[in-house]
DNA sequence: TCTGGGGTCCTAGGACCC
DNA sequence: TCTGGGGTCCTAGGACCC
């Protein structure tokens, strides 16, 4: 979906289109901004000059999604929000809202379907589909049936989207940049020297930041020049597993299968304060929060019918670094205050003494509720046991 | 005044078992 | 009298993705 979160705000405020508008993540001073818009006959009458700015808004968080026009004045997914401000100063900013994003993600997966069946959801605003069997997949090289999923999707909600249609994964996740917004490319088997190699290697959904600038360093830029390496050097020099995949993937090959069915493997919840805090200092707010993340998670869990047993948390210090701690119980459970006493225990066990800037709580090894499984008592292979306490000062925190 | 939230998968070491 | 080999599970961290 193109700029899928600024494209849904602007269907219920369409008096922003043409406008540089970014949606911001997490600032309550911009939830009440938007809720403290003077009220117009409908959403769509509200005044343009009433919308909050950017420049007067921005904090801690990143931008989720940016409007073409906004993207114009250099500004985009992730970025900070006071980066963002600097460069575009009376860019429009409007809250996240994931509720509407998901009922909008549901309607457009359900048009996808009616057509064509075998989809794998990406996540919010992104699907593999494979045509292969669908009537007429094939005509136009799949134009045709492309065209007829845009064409669908943007009646029943006005949303555009960017198909990329190829013989694999891999290219057609690359083939479905080529031409944004509401574009359709397709690229064929023998286009791979012309269209492929010619990209950046961060093109290649699974090489991030870290793999780029590794092969920045042997000089590799593009993904020819990965192809043109040994299939042996690659593997001497970036591992059995990575070296041989990135030679697979810069010939083009990929034979992984699209997924129509999967199980979630954890749920979490997390948050970042407005302003660091301390776990002496702070110790009643953020064992509030702590306590509320893990009835959030305990909620999630229940609505969508899982019980866990490994209870998680993660710690992200002023400085940014991350500390994990984990501990797997005997039973599952979906339970709030189970989960915050195992997350409590973990607590004790990672070093409290810097500045916090994150908090949050997962629960991992999930099972469907109504599973045999779910029922059980922990077998003796998977019995849990207890972790040593290896920040016993801090045990009486929280 | 840098840098969200919710995920998946992989690696590597250690415990433990047969 | 020196301690093999194979397997699973657990834990922590990290890369990456949307």
């Amino acid at each position: 979906m193109d700029a899928f979160y600024a494209s849904v705000e602007l269907l219920r405020y369409p008096q922003l289109k043409g406008l540089p508008v970014v949606i911001g993540g997490g600032r309550r001073k911009v939830d009440e901004a938007i809720r403290d818009l003077p009220e117009g006959r409908t959403l769509a009458d509200i005044p343009v000059d009433a919308f909050p700015r950017l420049k007067d808004y921005a904090g801690r968080g990143v931008i989720t999604t940016a409007t073409y026009p906004a993207r114009q004045f250099g500004v985009g997914s992730a970025m900070g929000l006071m980066k963002a401000a600097k460069l575009c100063p009376q860019a429009i900013i409007l809250p996240v809202d994931f509720d509407q994003y998901r009922a909008y993600s549901r309607q457009f997966k359900q048009i996808i379907l009616d057509i064509a069946p075998v989809m794998q959801d990406r996540g919010v605003d992104e699907v593999y589909i494979d045509f292969t069997e669908v009537p007429g997949g094939q005509r136009e090289g799949g134009r045709v049936l492309a065209r007829l999923i845009q064409k669908s999707i943007f009646e029943a909600t006005g949303l555009t989207c960017s198909i990329g249609v190829a013989p694999n994964k891999l290219i057609a996740k690359m083939a479905s940049e080529f031409d944004k917004p509401n574009g359709i490319s397709i690229v064929h088997e023998e286009d791979l020297q012309t269209r492929i190699w010619p990209l950046p290697v961060r093109k290649v959904n699974g090489i991030g930041p870290k793999a780029d600038a590794k092969l920045e360093r042997f000089g590799l830029r593009t993904v020819g020049d990965i192809a043109a390496q040994d299939r042996d050097w690659l593997i001497a020099n970036f591992g059995k597993a990575t070296g041989a995949w990135m030679h697979e993937v810069s010939w083009g090959r990929d034979d992984r299968p699209v997924v129509t069915e999967s199980e979630p493997v954890s749920m979490s919840r997390e948050t970042t304060f407005d302003r660091d805090l301390h776990a002496v200092r702070d110790r009643a707010e953020l064992g509030a929060i702590f306590t509320h993340l893990c009835e959030k998670v305990a909620e999630d869990l229940q609505r969508k019918g899982y019980v866990g047993k490994t209870i998680g948390i993660k710690l992200r210090y002023d400085d940014f670094r991350i500390a994990t701690r984990d501990q797997t119980i005997d039973r599952f459970t979906a339970d709030g205050k189970a989960i915050r006493q195992t997350a409590g225990q973990c607590l004790k066990r990672v070093p409290l003494e810097r500045p916090l800037r994150l908090i949050g709580v997962r629960v991992g090894a999930l099972v469907r509720a109504d599973s045999a499984e779910a029922a059980a008592p922990a077998t003796s292979a998977s019995r849990a046991r207890t972790p040593p306490d290896a920040a016993a000062q801090t045990a009486s925190l929280f």
